[in-house]
DNA sequence: GCTTTTTTGTCACCTGGGTGACACATAGGC
DNA sequence: GCCTATGTGTCACCCAGGTGACAAAAAAGC
């Protein structure tokens, strides 16, 4: 037998997540959040929805996750009592980045996006999105990024890294994408963590395969073959 | 010879960063942006300093680099044109994560994070910043974690993997830091991307070294010296 | 309590990627 | 243009950590 738990402002108040918040912001706030039980091993979203809803762990573990290429499951983080999760509803169009599970029976509150931002910081929702994505959009990037490394080879990683470069530094061009960056060898093995020599054998192998071609120190990366070697989904656009 | 850019409201709403910002915004914004010279190679910040500044890059390329516990620098990240970096300035007092230099000549313009926020989206600093720990924040947790994973051993990733889980889910106990979760060696394995039989080898000797315990099945850590087999800094507390 | 399932501990063996070393190519500096 | 510094290509060798296999120990059912 399962008792809802009670949820009321003083309750809430001592989360560190809503400490500032005042009485009636967090009394708003309850009177729209959906509370709901979820027992161990149920998913609560998925990777790749939209995402639509905040959410608040009211008791139990959450478990955020993610399928890597070779179909095994990338443990992210483990969610404690009293913690936001599914924070990509605050950033516009943006989907779930991770699988969340309930790693023990938890319960758990629900609120939009929209109004969890209204009620707490009085500011319009699309303001406040758009920032977030001007802002700590980057460390969304980056922590995609990371977490595909987990679990990936050297290849991958590599190119999962040219993909980001592409990305922010290329140009179309005849051939495919241009970065417009002089790039070394070494560079690109510290942003993969890998020796130099590895990354200069891989990229060798790489261009032998057509998924890039050197153009004096200039690279030109082909986005779609890239993200074939990375083990990504066709493409996400 | 170094011309300065010309930076007018124009050029600035064209970058993805502030197009949903009106003209008025920008203008107060661009007023007080410190715009400076960075040449090649030079530190703009160093990891762990007090983070005061937001900082758009205007032109050139820089970097973001993380000094590894064997002393090797991590790449994270290349900021191109148009980005916003130096992100930790928008949570309350946060330091700096990552080092930032220049990869190439830049320019750089900089603002207190208060007149960013207020600008822009005219709500007070400090909800602003509480409601930007309170959610984002985890994403922050992680990216920290998985950029010291790169250029890690085995053994010092499980370390930082049981520091986060017992800042998360530890109590004080007489014999240290008990962590109130039921984790199987595989959990962990999953956590830092290592197969279960090393993962239990390296927990034994982690055992053998006093760095933790096991009371059935309950953990209990001991955090300094987890953050000494971490290759961390003694406590940053 | 006994049985079944889940975890833990420990092998022996394999492999991707690190290391050091060195030749060759390229690009700036002047 | 020549010289020097910086990048690239390719070795041979080594090691941390992956894999599979299996026994022992704990937990969970019932």
């Amino acid at each position: 037998m399962v008792r809802t738990p009670i949820l009321n402002v003083a309750t809430i108040r001592r989360l560190k997540a809503f400490s500032w918040a005042t009485d009636r912001q967090v009394e708003r706030l309850l009177s729209h959040m959906r509370l709901q039980y979820v027992e161990k091993r149920t998913v609560l979203f998925n990777e790749g929805v939209p995402s639509d809803s905040l959410y608040l762990l009211v008791s139990g573990v959450a478990k955020l996750s993610l399928r890597s290429p070779d179909d095994e499951r990338v443990l992210v983080s483990l969610v404690a009592p009293g913690e936001l999760f599914g924070i990509t509803s605050l950033m516009p169009g943006m989907h779930r980045a991770f699988r969340s599970e309930a790693f023990s029976d938890c319960w758990v509150g629900a609120v939009r996006p929209e109004v969890f931002v209204t009620t707490l910081l009085d500011c319009p929702f699309a303001e406040f999105s758009a920032m977030m994505e001007g802002t700590v959009g980057r460390w969304f990037a980056l922590l995609y990024r990371y977490t595909r490394f987990q679990s990936s080879s050297l290849r991958q990683k590599l190119a999962l890294a040219l993909l980001e470069l592409a990305r922010k530094f290329g140009v179309r061009d005849a051939r495919g994408t241009l970065l417009i960056l002089r790039l070394t060898h070494e560079d690109l093995a510290d942003l993969v963590g890998a020796s130099r020599q590895k990354v200069t054998e891989h990229m060798k192998e790489l261009e032998r395969q057509q998924v890039l071609l050197r153009d004096r120190r200039k690279l030109i990366v082909h986005p779609d073959r890239l993200r074939e070697t990375a083990g990504l989904p066709p493409d996400e656009k």
